[in-house]
DNA sequence: TTAGTTTATCTGGTATACCAGATATATTAT
DNA sequence: ATAATATATCTGGTATACCAGATAAACTAA
């Protein structure tokens, strides 16, 4: 049992901060103003931002700062063709190597994030941990390491960005069993088949995402240019 | 033209020094050793660390300290995995979208290795440098920015495990014109054939790789296990 | 009043110094 | 000689202090 560094206890609570929103995209982060809100100094700050920026979450600048990422389309499209092909890659280890229990588990984890997206529409945090969950499941299983430390990356960025630009999930309504279809695909055992699921599966989300971005961005700007001129608390 | 900072001149001089094969894998890096080497400090040799643990070409333990990555077996093949899925991706894309132009400055790069692996045996890192440019540029040619990002970091870890453990690169004399081959079915403008042709590209590249990984990793270990108990300069 | 200039106050970048833990070395007791 | 203990010396982690540049505020001169 050994303690946690004091830059692995800020990296997690600043991490979990971004992720759920606190922060809007675009907005500054003053090395000394977080260092004081965590009660570190500002070289072990320095050091957070170093992880975090390695998270995709926030850009440093020399000689300039650290700011939340903003993602512009084309940024965002790039995200996500990125994780089009890892996931898909993932997807087709893993119907590769499928076995009865690890089906049945997924097939189970699949028809809980269908029937929340169904149910649900308040408590819009647990729907999409389950759906985290889910995702990372997958990747799990194919084994590969690599694969699922990009896989959770690119995944807790949609977190991020869900939950500072977007709101409304109502769409997965048209899909009804969406996942269960996908994980069914990929238990079946055809490589090819599981991958182009997956990657579709990715795609047609960004493009959903893409309709949804559209109207909340225009109707309630998040951004803020420029350094952070009042307090933030 | 503003100032370089420090840690970006140093970040560049330590890479450099990595993935031309100075070190040994498994080596490790005290920090003070490396920030008397290039005059700087412990803080900002930290910051560069940092910088190179996201290159994937160090590892940072905490409270242990600094080492060069030392890729096993199965981590080896985690990256190529995330590389044949990227890669592929690009080529799909560049596939879609080439034209004449960029199809013949991609042909010329392409025999340009070809030529190169079969008869330059003698200057590695010219061949070397070119085919990690031809990669590259099919890489730029896509677009995405996230994905050339991506794809160049592991190149470039390519690039630093050709340095450190292997030399010789006889084998591709038994593949005529692969990369022309493989760039020619990229401008032929089909996205299933280009991705499939990039995929078997950089697999059986890996295999290859492998057999001659297990001739020289046994004959010659470079491997330093714990920390570094002379001097290494 | 307004334009120009100085001054105060932010910011990130970096050197110094010191702490705590781990390891190796020397020393002492048996 | 050997085992146990104490000590010196590594290592990474982190607080303090200060520098330089950029920006904003205030003041002065027209």
């Amino acid at each position: 049992m050994k303690s946690e560094t004091l830059i692995e206890k800020g990296y997690r609570n600043l991490k979990k901060a971004i992720i759920s929103g606190e922060f809007c995209p675009g907005q500054s982060l003053p090395q000394r103003r977080i260092a004081e809100r965590f009660g570190i100094t500002t070289i072990t700050a320095r050091e957070i931002f170093r992880k975090l920026e390695h998270d995709g979450l926030i850009e440093i600048e020399p000689k300039w700062g650290v700011k939340i990422c903003d993602l512009d389309i084309a940024e965002l499209e790039g995200r996500y063709i990125v994780r089009e092909a890892l996931e898909g890659m993932a997807a087709r280890i893993v119907a590769k190597k499928i076995n009865s229990q690890k089906a049945e588990e997924l097939i189970k984890l699949a028809s809980e994030v269908d029937k929340k997206f169904e149910s649900d529409r308040i408590n819009q945090v647990n729907l999409i941990k389950l759906h985290y969950d889910l995702h990372m499941k997958i990747a799990i299983e194919s084994g590969c390491r690599k694969l699922v430390e990009n896989i959770e990356r690119l995944n807790l960025q949609y977190m991020f960005w869900h939950n500072t630009v977007k709101v409304d999930n109502s769409w997965h309504k048209k899909n009804r069993n969406w996942h269960t279809r996908l994980v069914k695909s990929i238990i079946e055992g055809d490589p090819d088949k599981a991958e182009a699921m997956m990657r579709k599966h990715v795609r047609v989300g960004f493009k959903l995402e893409m309709s949804e971005f559209n109207l909340t961005k225009t109707s309630s700007p998040s951004v803020i240019d420029g350094k952070l001129t009042e307090e933030s608390r």
